[in-house]
RNA sequence: GGCCCCUUCGUCUAGCGGCCAGGACGUCAGGUUCUCAUCCUGAAAACAGGAGUUCGAUUCUCCUAGGGGUCACCA
């Protein structure tokens, strides 16, 4: 069953190999609002012709990061969602192009048939001296088919029978192409810029080229958004479609987006920050792990700190960096939600590199930009990923929130990221920290990462001799020390069950009149510090009621045990 | 290197022949605050360069420079 062809349909078409990137996610995104605004349909496709990079796992990460993104695709491949429903599904899959196959050697047969298309039996070796010496020469490498061509049928039958593993190559016969781009307009390439390219590969599978303009015809796609990196490949695309008497999308390059220093995004990035850290600290070895084994073996970790080509798998990567407390880039849409950032806000985000709604407006949500969403207004140049605003717009988005939101989306992200942190807080108290916290997050996740002195041991504290410390504690007159000793008769005086941030506060404060110490602040921080380690918390009267009277008194002791003991 | 594309504050962008070139993030300077963060005021900050076209160019054309993409049996 074909649509009709006026019904915008586009697709976002994935290789499985590795997660869904940011750059990745703003070409779903853009597909998606198109369709959607256009009342047109948004359809998923996994490009898994490469066996030697695709995997099941992977292509199922992208499901679950589309979904949360809330880029739900009408057709492709079924999904659970985690509120039960379904997603995907279709008239025209199967929706992996590995199992298309049939479909693909269909065409190719037409194509061989219609003297369209060739077999080819140059070995790799073959080829790599060709491009070597055209590369000697100065001159782009284009394939010469010559030698292919003049086979005669019984040559091409003895080479398989051989066993030469063969390619099928397109007859491009050299042509001038031009393409018409919504965003970029329109560019000629040169004839003898396509050459005859492969089209089905040694191992059967199709081509990219080959298979993306099979799909993109009988999935009845009308509108290609994809990356400027393929803006040259539709010159192949647009051949292919000719030769096969197939309609021609309207195509849409997308500006690509990079780091901020120009590089690609990539994963190496997590991987170049990983060695600077293990290079700085001078570690020979791979760190252990919690179960107390090294997270990699000493060969591959060697291997990896001295060549900055080598790429450590993913799950290591991030589990050293765990170790190390070193926070790694984030570059997968995984990344930014482990990291507590708002599916809505990365959307309105990756939204506005590229595109933008104008009359300076920013901030919008998705059916906004499915609604608004145009080609015009897609910008030609490339776009560099900009953290420091995607952090902003996460701290407004959290603080537009209510109490109430606030704390579900917290509950949920530390369900996820930090189980042991939410069950041994308590439900009482993680009210109390989200509450507290609410007004000074700029991600989910800092709640728990700065907070862990809370659901620690109290003999766990250990207190550090900063310079922030010293001043804290051993300044002024009297000394911070001092201060927190002679509160602490005060914080004995409440008792367990009047324990809450409002008798403390009244309490401390009148402690403070009382002594004449000025400030709050005064007793505050070396009250945080004793009980935290640090000098960071949440207001320092929730922090105690969290603690409670226990834990906050043990805490106060051993600081000033072992504190004031360091001092004299 | 060949071919293709791109060029407004540090960054994301608005602008579609006449604007004191606007907004946001960041930065800087003040202020509020028990730490951190938030919050409030204010400021600095851009049309890559050169020729044209035009009464008039950020806007149109060309050239130069710079940046990007692509030249696989990867997608």
């Amino acid at each position: 069953m074909s649509s009709p062809p006026s019904v915008t349909v586009t697709r976002f078409a994935p290789s499985p190999s590795g997660n869904l990137h940011v750059g990745g996610a703003r070409t779903a995104l853009f597909c998606f609002a198109f369709a959607k605004g256009r009342h047109g349909r948004f359809v998923l496709r996994i490009e898994d012709t490469d066996q030697k990079r695709s995997s099941d796992a992977a292509s199922l990460g992208f499901l679950k990061d589309l979904e949360w993104l809330g880029l739900r695709w009408d057709e492709g491949p079924v999904f659970e969602a985690p509120d039960g429903s379904s997603i995907g599904g279709g008239d025209h899959g199967p929706y992996f192009q590995s199992q298309r196959l049939e479909i693909y050697d269909a065409a190719i047969t037409r194509l061989l048939e219609e003297g369209k298309a060739y077999e080819a039996f140059d070995t790799a070796e073959e080829l790599d001296a060709a491009r070597a010496a055209a590369r000697a020469a100065g001159r782009p490498f284009r394939y010469d088919g010559a030698a292919a061509l003049a086979m005669s049928d019984s040559d091409r039958a003895a080479a398989r029978a051989g066993g030469k593993p063969g390619v099928v190559r397109f007859r491009s016969e050299g042509r001038a192409v031009t393409i018409r781009d919504e965003i970029l307009g329109e560019a000629t390439l040169p004839a003898g810029e396509v050459d005859d390219f492969v089209i089905r590969k040694a191992d059967g599978f199709p081509t990219y080229h080959f298979a993306v303009v099979v799909d993109d015809e009988s999935m009845g796609v009308t509108h290609v958004l994809r990356a400027q990196e393929h803006f040259n490949n539709t010159a192949k695309h647009l051949l292919l479609q000719e030769a096969l008497g197939y309609r021609i999308p309207v195509y849409a390059h997308l500006p690509i987006i990079f780091n901020p220093d120009g590089s690609k995004m990539s994963k190496r990035d997590k991987d170049r920050a990983l060695r600077e850290a293990v290079v700085a600290r001078g570690l020979e070895a791979p760190p252990n792990g919690r179960d107390g084994l090294p997270l990699c073996d000493q060969a591959t970790f060697e291997r990896w700190r001295g060549d900055k080509t080598v790429q450590l798998p993913g799950e290591v990567c991030s589990a050293i960096a765990e170790v190390l407390g070193v926070e790694l880039p984030e570059i997968n849409v995984e990344d930014f939600r482990r990291s507590g950032y708002l599916p809505e806000v990365l959307v309105n985000f990756l939204a506005l590199n590229g595109w933008s709604p104008g009359n300076d407006l920013e901030k919008f949500d998705l059916a906004f930009l499915c609604e608004r969403f145009s080609l015009e207004r897609v910008v030609k140049t490339p776009a560099k990923f900009d953290r420091a605003k995607l952090l902003a717009f996460n701290l407004d988005a959290l603080q537009a929130m209510d109490g109430e939101t606030f704390l579900a989306r917290l509950r949920a992200h530390g369900a996820r990221y930090h189980p042991e942190f939410v069950a041994r807080i308590g439900e009482a108290n993680f009210a109390i920290l989200a509450a507290a916290s609410h007004p000074r997050s700029k991600t989910l996740d800092e709640v728990f990462r700065g907070n862990r002195f809370l659901v620690e041991p109290d003999d766990g504290i250990a207190w550090e001799r900063t310079k922030a410390v010293e001043k804290a504690l051993f300044k002024g007159e009297p000394t911070g020390l001092e201060l927190l000793a002679a509160a602490k008769p005060e914080l004995e005086a409440v008792a367990a069950d009047d324990w809450s941030a409002s008798s403390l506060e009244a309490r401390l404060t009148a402690f403070c009149e009382a002594r004449e110490v000025g400030n709050i602040g005064r007793i505050a921080q070396p009250l945080r510090i004793a009980v935290s380690g640090g000098t960071v918390s949440p207001p320092i009267f929730d922090t105690l009621a969290m603690l409670g009277r226990a834990s906050t008194l043990a805490r106060v002791d051993r600081c000033l045990a072992s504190l004031s003991a360091a001092a004299s």
